[in-house]
DNA sequence: CCCAAAGCGTCCT
DNA sequence: CGCTTTGGG
């Protein structure tokens, strides 16, 4: 959620960049954000409880794709839940469920495609998840962090100590975390801001702004958005003074206690607990001042400390968040360590052209000059608009014809690149002599990012959209498996490296290759990039789809895979495997410890359930496995947590106002949503009985409720009209309780 | 007219 | 998130 309205709001500072040129610098990105993602693909299998992996493998294209343009990606996870966002995670999960039920029951009705819509709802991304993606990351040696708690903090800190040069998130919040660089905007131009002047602002009252204005931990005073926090900050400079100035004010009800409300807020935004990498262990996103003092409710709401060898597990990614036991590798089969070379035999034996190049890649410059050659052989704008779709009714269906005309696209894009692919693929991933004596010169390239370049005072980040027009066209194609992810490393020689890179070790900032900025200014089109051959017209067609309004595509783009490739790539493919035997042992032993969890009933799949619920089996085995944490010290501490939590979700948050007065509203609006329920005739009832929009008896006039979902159904029946009335019965059904004869119009 | 609030589509192949 | 509508000041 973050901060409604923060985005657009600095959007006149917003600065869009290519990729390409932020080659050099280390960006951190929120791991579940990509996972979200990335189950889409597998949301059906997800729901259903079968075993799969796909949703990693577009968490590593995005990192591919990244590290080709000379960046480099660092991970973080979000880790274990803040008690003042418990209440967020409930009401979701309780979300999940209803969805998953409308999902079965589509299900049993043969609805499978409108099934498929209500399981990718019900999915959740668990740390066992993120430990798969963990385990492909750990073959490439991407860094990466599991955060004690909220990845957004984590992101902060990273960035705040200069582990990381900047983010990429589409999440407001780590700008009033205190990030400088988010996703092209920079703190440092906030005073450019052109309607609402941030000039002189401090972090303070930035803060201030948006916490009054309603985050995820606080909801807003009722009335009170991002403007009306300006204004008044404007005037009062203090959050204190504002709110006092409200309730002077009278306009607004400012609740009861919202000042102290406030004050915890804001350290949560302040001093969360974050990992320290380098010093292993928790740490406040911000020092807390010596004068600040911290209330044991504070310390519950900025994250609980937790004993280093713990904190240090959980933020490998060995140990639960929550629960503190060994993460449960759901999916053993999974193993994305490169322990072989890739297939190329059967691309050699498809492509005698690859037999030559081969040779060709293995002298250094090889790669420089295969991207040369192409940058002057592609003319800039050569790509061809796929026809304008035609527009059938309303604009639903015009964007329903452009995704089937992707569709198509892509099938072709698809068959092409099997041909092109083969020798495009060995070419770009196969190190090189010359990769490999970055290893020669600095053998922990691939966990020590790299300084942050002089030149990047104002790191700013392109949109992911833009990432994603150019992803498949410019990435160096791996070798995917047709389910799940394989891993394209190749492991040429076993280092022994005793520590695991990750959370990795920063033994000294050092570039460890060079690339001149001023090369960055290769004024070739995106579309001259190496492979950019064969995906032209999809990438005319997505933007066309995604982003009607946007020109962004039209925009020539500067590229610079010839200049970061000599480095990010070679990387990628030829860092040694350091994930060596000695570690695959270390990580079998914890997950299957001694003790077997087998006959406890925390056993395998028991991984969410609270540890205080199972205690006493645990407790053994806990000591046992000397993970540190006394365990009755857990259960206090989970019992402290749980009551901090719900009494502030209860009183404080979005959710728990809504839950209150929520029931009432919720049961109105069901009522109404029945009036707009398409009949067994296949019409739409609340276009028929009000055609004019008044609806006799109701007290008032139609609420913007009935109005949007009128509008999404009219829609909707265009494309089938039972569509829309099976996917109405079901949530209808699910959410009041009814009954589907009580509701009438059934087919 | 501006603002807050609420709802929907998007995200994946 | 972005986009849209609606209702209230």
């Amino acid at each position: 959620m973050g901060i409604q309205g923060l985005l657009p709001f600095l959007k006149s500072i917003q600065n869009q960049r290519h990729l390409s040129e932020l080659a050099g610098q280390t960006l951190a990105v929120d791991g579940y954000v990509w996972l979200h993602r990335g189950t889409y693909t597998c949301s059906t299998e997800l729901a259903t409880g079968r075993k799969t992996t796909k949703y990693v493998r577009y968490a590593m294209q995005r990192v591919r794709l990244l590290r080709y343009y000379g960046i480099r990606p660092y991970i973080v996870f979000d880790g274990g839940r803040l008690p003042a966002k418990r209440g967020t995670e409930e009401e979701r999960s309780r979300r999940r469920t209803e969805n998953l039920a409308c999902a079965k029951e589509l299900t049993a009705k043969g609805k499978h495609s409108q099934a498929r819509e209500f399981y990718s709802k019900c999915v959740d991304v668990t740390p066992e998840m993120a430990f798969q993606l963990i385990k492909a990351l750990r073959a490439e040696d991407v860094p990466y962090v599991v955060a004690p708690y909220e990845a957004d903090a984590q992101l902060a800190y990273l960035e705040r100590v200069g582990i990381v040069d900047g983010i990429i998130t589409e999440d407001s919040d780590l700008l009033v975390f205190g990030c400088k660089n988010v996703t092209g905007i920079s703190r440092d131009d906030f005073g450019k801001v052109t309607e609402c002047s941030l000039r002189g602002w401090t972090d303070a009252q930035f803060r201030a702004m948006a916490i009054l204005s309603g985050c995820d931990y606080l909801a807003s005073i009722p009335g009170v958005g991002l403007k009306t926090a300006w204004t008044f900050l404007r005037k009062y400079r203090t959050a204190e003074n504002v709110i006092r100035a409200l309730r002077l004010e009278g306009k607004k009800s400012v609740p009861q206690g919202y000042l102290e409300a406030f004050m915890t807020t804001e350290k949560v935004f302040l001093y969360q607990r974050v990992y320290d990498p380098l010093e292993e262990k928790l740490v406040n996103l911000t020092p807390i001042p010596p004068g600040e003092a911290l209330s044991q409710a504070d310390e519950c709401f900025i994250g609980e400390d937790i004993a280093p060898a713990v904190a240090k597990r959980v933020a490998r990614g060995d140990a639960n968040p929550n629960t503190h036991l060994p993460i449960e590798d759901i999916d053993r089969s999974f193993e994305p360590r490169s322990t072989k070379p890739l297939p190329f035999k059967s691309h050699d034996l498809n492509s005698s052209k690859s037999k030559g190049k081969s040779a060709e890649k293995h002298n250094g410059a090889s790669i420089l000059s295969f991207f040369g050659s192409n940058a002057k052989g592609a003319s800039p704008k050569a790509a061809k608009s796929v026809a304008p779709p035609q527009m059938v009714a309303g604009r639903a269906s015009g964007k329903r014809r452009l995704m089937g005309l992707m569709h198509d696209d892509m099938a072709i894009k698809r068959k092409r690149l099997l041909e092109i692919e083969i020798d495009q693929n060995d070419e770009v991933n196969v190190p090189s002599p010359v990769q490999s004596r970055f290893f020669g010169i600095h053998p922990t390239a691939g966990s020590s990012p790299l300084g942050p370049t002089p030149s990047a005072d104002t790191v700013l980040v392109v949109d992911e959209d833009d990432a994603e027009e150019v992803e498949d066209a410019e990435e160096p194609d791996h070798v995917a498996q047709e389910d799940g992810y394989l891993s394209p490393t190749r492991s040429f020689k076993r280092l022994s490296t005793p520590d695991l890179s990750s959370p990795p070790q920063f033994p000294e900032r050092s570039r460890v290759f060079c690339r001149d900025s001023s090369t960055g200014d290769f004024a070739v089109d995106l579309l001259s990039s190496p492979e950019s051959r064969k995906p032209m017209r999809r990438l005319r067609s997505k933007s066309l789809s995604s982003r009607e309004g946007k020109t962004s595509l039209c925009t020539p783009r500067k590229s610079g895979p010839a200049n970061s490739m000599d480095g990010s790539v070679a990387e990628v493919s030829c860092r040694p495997d350091k994930f060596d035997d000695a570690d695959t042992m270390e990580i079998a032993d914890f997950t299957m410890p001694p003790c077997s969890f087998g006959g406890s009933t925390q056993s395998s799949s028991g991984l969410d359930t609270p540890v205080s619920q199972e205690g006493a089996d645990v407790v053994t085995c806990v000591e046992d496995l000397d993970l540190g944490d006394d365990i009755e010290f857990i259960e206090i501490r989970r019992a402290k947590q749980d009551a901090v939590a719900r009494g502030w979700w209860s009183k404080w948050s979005h959710g728990g106002a809504r839950e209150r007065d929520g029931p009432k509203d919720r049961k109105d609006r069901t009522l109404r949503r029945r009036e707009t329920t398409v009949t067994s005739d296949g019409l739409h009832g609340a276009l028929r009985s009000r055609p004019n929009g008044k609806a006799g008896g109701d007290r008032k006039a139609p609420t913007n409720g009935v109005a949007n979902r009128e509008g999404g159904s009219a829609r909707r029946s265009q494309v089938g009209p039972e569509w829309a009335h099976n996917v109405e019965m079901i949530r209808r059904h699910r959410s009041t309780g009814m009954t589907e004869s009580g509701m009438g119009a059934v087919g």
